[in-house]
DNA sequence: TCGCTCTATCTTGTATACCAGTTGATATTC
DNA sequence: GAATATCAACTGGTATACAAGATAGAGCGA
């Protein structure tokens, strides 16, 4: 067996072994290396990280804490499907906590870091990013910014956590083009309703701005997933996988969730 | 050396050892007999629980990720101060939550589980529980529920960290019998708005509630922790402690974090 | 061919061993 | 006597060992 996510051996003792383990086992999940409906054992995550079962379990449950894994008694982890009932869950608990912040920015005579989003956002065409990934993560930042100007750091701890228990679809919608150019409208709008101290205006723009994101993510199908995997089987450069799931199934990309259960492997069939 | 933290060595197996000692830990840290500031090693509660290293520390560290606990490099473990100003910040977060959950539930035809909380607390005098720490478990139910009744379990599962949070102060504010009475009478109030579905009455009420509570919460001082820590004291019928921190310092109960370093032992002092 | 039983193997949960960094008391120096 | 150097004991981080439950599959019987 190759090891495709072991750590170099240099610079072994630069950060807490387990935190390490823990960062490259959540870029895993969100490369789509570990597939939703996925078992493995920590015996296989010690082996690939080169790291022992100690720090690989604090990992695990740490990641099981966040709801990204379910361990099995004695039987195993699971990577949590993509439950898309979950998402609409955080996307509205993501609205209350940022529509709470717009209501404290525009209380504040200058509202707290919205200058500097103003340089980033409010720009003509040309000044633009494109790429979709470079602006998908300006818009996490845009969106953590507006939460961090409340001064509030409990209701910051949050925001992160909803954010990136989304990140995994949102990442797949920020692809297309024409949502970079959406964001960087409704953004803009935004902002200039905070500065204004218009907070039922902000709230509203804000609220439709946050809700398009969820229909949109509600909209990714398996076909999106199934690319993605593809994606990262090929980044690989080594198609096998930790464990060999059963494939077939429900393949309805009309279920609430999904996981390797309804994804397959349908490489051979016709769209 | 005793061991009243001891676990009996029957049932062993009926829940994982893991857990219990996090169950433990809590319970000591909500009954003061781990002290904000005080220092203590992973062997020490090893010995204490019966326990091994590793589930003491799955404990630990769990406890950490939820602000109780701080763990020092190769250096021991810390319990937190009682920090008001983050204290505020989590009163803030729950009004945000709670005044978001009148919103859901007031838009609701049949605001759900809103008939049973009535029959708990609009309830004439004689049936009124007078026993603070039992209206305190009930107080919690209460918010708890206001918020299952939206049907999101995520915010759910935020609110519930959030009044865990809060709880370790809350406590020391429901021995006192007014609050008691303010207590009923808020609940009704709300209770009776939210069925009227008057959202924006039920919203500022429940704002008046919480704030009345935070400001409580604000007033405990250094001499109700003293006395929170001489009951924990001689419930344990056993004088000595995990270790014994270095007293004196700061004193002012004006104070924002209360600590071990600003508590001291002052039982020989006349107030 | 189906279904049952048994068992070898794999899994996590827990205990223990080892290591390197931290610390605080003590010896030492001036 | 005060400042400093030293070192032994203690700490958490990690690796490994062991135990007991879960599981899949072979074997067997009908």
């Amino acid at each position: 067996m190759s090891a495709p996510l072991r750590f170099p051996a240099e610079r072994r003792h630069t950060l807490a072994l387990a935190e390490r383990v823990y960062a490259e086992l959540k870029r895993a999940l969100f490369a789509f290396e570990l597939l939703p409906g996925e078992r493995f054992s920590e015996n296989t995550i010690a082996e690939r990280t080169g790291a022992s079962r100690t720090p690989v379990r604090e990992a695990l449950t740490r990641l099981a804490r966040e709801g990204f894994l379910t361990v099995q008694n004695r039987s195993g982890w699971r990577v949590n499907d993509l439950d898309f009932s979950i998402f609409d869950q955080l996307y509205e608990v993501r609205t209350i906590v940022e529509l709470a912040s717009i209501d404290r920015l525009t209380a504040q005579t200058e509202p707290a870091g919205i200058a500097e989003l103003i340089t980033l956002w409010q720009v003509n065409e040309a000044e633009r990013l494109t790429d979709g990934p470079a602006v998908f993560v300006q818009d996490e930042q845009f969106h953590s910014r507006l939460v961090a100007g409340t001064g509030n750091a409990e209701l910051q701890r949050i925001h992160t956590s909803v954010t990136e228990r989304i990140r995994i679809v949102r990442q797949l919608d920020f692809t297309e083009s024409y949502r970079v150019e959406a964001t960087y409208n409704e953004h803009a709008a935004i902002l200039t309703a905070i500065v204004q101290h218009r907070a039922s205006e902000a709230k509203r723009l804000m609220q439709t701005h946050i809700e398009l994101s969820r229909q949109s993510v509600r909209k990714i199908s398996l076909h999106r997933l199934y690319e993605a995997r593809q994606q990262a089987r090929d980044d690989a450069h080594q198609p096998e996988r930790l464990s060999e799931p059963a494939t077939g199934g429900i393949r309805s990309p009309l279920t609430e969730t999904l996981s390797e259960k309804n994804l397959g492997d349908r490489s051979h069939e016709s769209s």
